[in-house]
DNA sequence: GCCGTTTTCGGCCCGACTGTTTTCAGTCG
């Protein structure tokens, strides 16, 4: 039996492809439609399907209904082969490109014939899309300049779909006997925001066999290098992994050089020549002596340094705080108290708020605040005031099931282009929480974004900025602000800023989690959750803020439920 | 392709921006 995941995603292909071919829009978005209401069942997935009951389901009519039956019968589902393959592979890619969508692709395709990113490249270069109908040299530019950043984009992942990854690997290798340490080290190991490759390091007795039980590896598609101490394969998702063999004497020393980073290891480096030693990947030497050290621990108090964690290894002070023993005890998983900035089937969400709400209850929190989009988001379902009145009467209902678990009042007001929020004062003051975020015009010179946003952060109302630059890791460049001055007025008026927690997002940037926390700004690390299991995304957050030195005190959600409702009661 | 009803087909979320146009189509969130 599929799951109900796949079933979704086949759904939103199909859509994608819809789109692709130049179909009638409203056929692709009856796709879309479905795979969201699909994801917003309560009831029983599979029941339904053995049941033949799929077309209760809100937005899967007579068609869709009989397709997913085929594809969950079958496993297969022939109307969507046949319309993968009247697509070029291509095209898919060609849409990551910012400003080209399925119409412009269309006609590319029917005009130039272009199927794929390389193609549309060279005709750019040529000029051919100078003088097509519905192009010119703006757009040809702006393509060109698309592809360039596609390709950087390509060589990096996301922190969170390579974590997994490089966790299934760690265990399997910890199955081989002979291992005596092993850790993944590099970016990964520094939760990085986005990363290039897995490296791991392990010492063993037997570094022969290790090597082979790596790349026997079933999703190892081929090994590049295989040597005595390193080995390098290409796993099947096109991620590299690393393997560096030590020996058990070499392992704190070697761990700590493939942890990096670069930076901080020469200034490491530096600091041991001071002191008239040598560092590097073998050992800590005086003279050809080595000192020794049994861990990392060691290693840093050899030479006179407070252990530094790894996320904070980027040479951005680190050093200087760890010799003074002034470094901050950062914020755990297990420090977190309650979850801000979390959608339910009232706007965007896929889960009722009740389900949230259990959810957030099950993980040990105490409190979560909800918050759905304003009603100027109508691309993400915005609330509009009369279910403002009922999700509230709602929460007041489940407060009372769930306590001492708390469910605070918000929303996600959109910041409007000229910095006010979404609603008028009588309403914002309705709620226990806002969120105030841009979700339109990007394209603003940075002074007027930077003052738009300032302007939102005056207001009374607002509790929190959202998700700060509107990044998409890998896929949209921040908009242009003044991020420093954006942090000074929150300080100024005390207003907290979001660190979205969505692998995609983790925005506030922890460089700038550093200045927050020197100004004394609250940092809310927020899920932006809009399912059950987004939730869980509070972890990436928790990575970042570590690597934004930030310690529980600086974290608005670790408040205990009775100072948080203090704070926002003080706030009015 | 779905939905709702005006029971057989028209409407489906919408506003703003960009780069094309010279009034609009495509893209985006």
């Amino acid at each position: 039996m599929l799951t109900k995941e796949t079933v979704i995603q086949v759904l939103e292909d199909i859509a994608t492809l819809l789109d692709l071919t130049g179909e009638n829009p409203f056929k692709s978005r009856a796709y879309q439609n479905a795979a969201r209401n699909l994801e917003k069942i309560d009831t029983d997935f599979n029941e339904l399907v053995e049941q033949n009951r799929l077309s209760e389901i809100e937005g899967v009519g007579e068609a869709i209904s009989k397709k997913l039956t085929e594809l969950i019968k079958t496993g297969k589902l022939e109307y969507y082969e046949k319309l993968k393959a009247s697509v070029p592979p291509g095209h898919l890619e060609m849409l990551k490109i910012p400003g080209l969508g399925p119409k412009k692709i269309h006609a590319l395709y029917e005009q130039l014939s272009i199927k794929g990113v390389g193609e549309l490249e060279y005709a750019c270069l040529e000029n051919r899309l100078v003088d097509l109908k519905g192009f010119g040299k703006k757009t040809q530019d702006n393509i060109l300049a698309g592809i360039a950043k596609l390709k950087v984009y390509k060589e990096r992942r996301l922190y969170a779909e390579v974590a997994a990854e490089a966790d299934v690997l760690l265990n399997y290798l910890k199955k081989e006997k002979n291992i005596l340490s092993i850790s993944i080290a590099g970016s990964l190991r520094r939760g990085n925001e986005t990363i290039k490759d897995i490296d791991i390091l392990a010492a063993t007795k037997n570094p022969e066999k290790l090597a082979g039980h790596f790349t026997s590896y079933k999703q190892v598609e081929n090994v590049t290098a295989s040597g005595e101490t390193k080995v390098s394969v290409v796993l099947e998702s096109g991620i590299n992994a690393d393997l560096r063999i030590v020996t058990p004497d070499e392992y704190p020393y070697a761990l700590h050089h493939f942890t990096g980073s670069k930076e901080h290891n020469t200034a490491m480096r530096g600091r041991a020549k001071e002191m008239g030693l040598k560092m590097n990947e073998y050992g800590l030497f005086r003279g050809e002596e080595n000192i020794k050290c049994k861990n990392e621990e060691e290693l840093f108090a050899a030479l006179k340094l407070q252990f530094i964690e790894p996320e904070l290894r980027e040479n951005m002070g680190e050093i200087q705080a760890a010799e003074k023993n002034e470094l901050p005890k950062l914020v755990e998983e297990k420090d977190v108290r309650g979850i801000f900035h979390v959608h339910t089937n009232f706007s965007d969400g896929g889960e009722s708020l009740e389900n949230m709400a259990q959810a957030a209850k099950k993980m040990g929190l105490a409190y979560i605040g909800i918050s759905d989009h304003s009603r100027s988001a109508a691309y993400a379902g915005g609330i509009k005031e009369d279910d403002i009145k009922r999700q509230h009467e709602l929460i007041d209902k489940l407060n009372e099931k769930l306590k001492p678990f708390h469910i605070f009042k918000g929303i996600e007001s959109d910041i409007l282009p000229d910095g006010s929020l979404d609603y008028d004062e009588k309403t914002l003051a309705r709620f226990d929480f806002v969120i105030a975020a841009v979700h339109s015009n990007f394209n603003m010179p940075a002074q007027e974004m930077t003052a738009r946003i300032k302007n939102a952060l005056q207001n009374k109302y607002t509790t929190m900025l959202a998700h700060p630059t509107g990044r998409l890791l890998l896929s949209r460049e921040p908009y242009a602000v003044n991020m420093e001055e954006i942090i000074d007025t929150a300080a100024k008026f005390g207003k907290a800023i979001e660190l979205n927690a969505n692998a995609h997002r983790l925005d506030l940037d922890w460089r700038h989690c550093i200045y927050a926390k020197k100004k004394g700004v609250k940092i809310a690390i927020n899920p932006d959750a809009h399912q059950i299991a987004g939730l869980l995304d509070i972890g990436f957050g928790i990575k970042i803020a570590r690597k934004g030195w930030l310690s529980k005190e600086d974290c608005l959600n670790c408040m205990e439920l009775k100072e948080i409702k203090e704070y926002l009661n003080k706030k009015r």
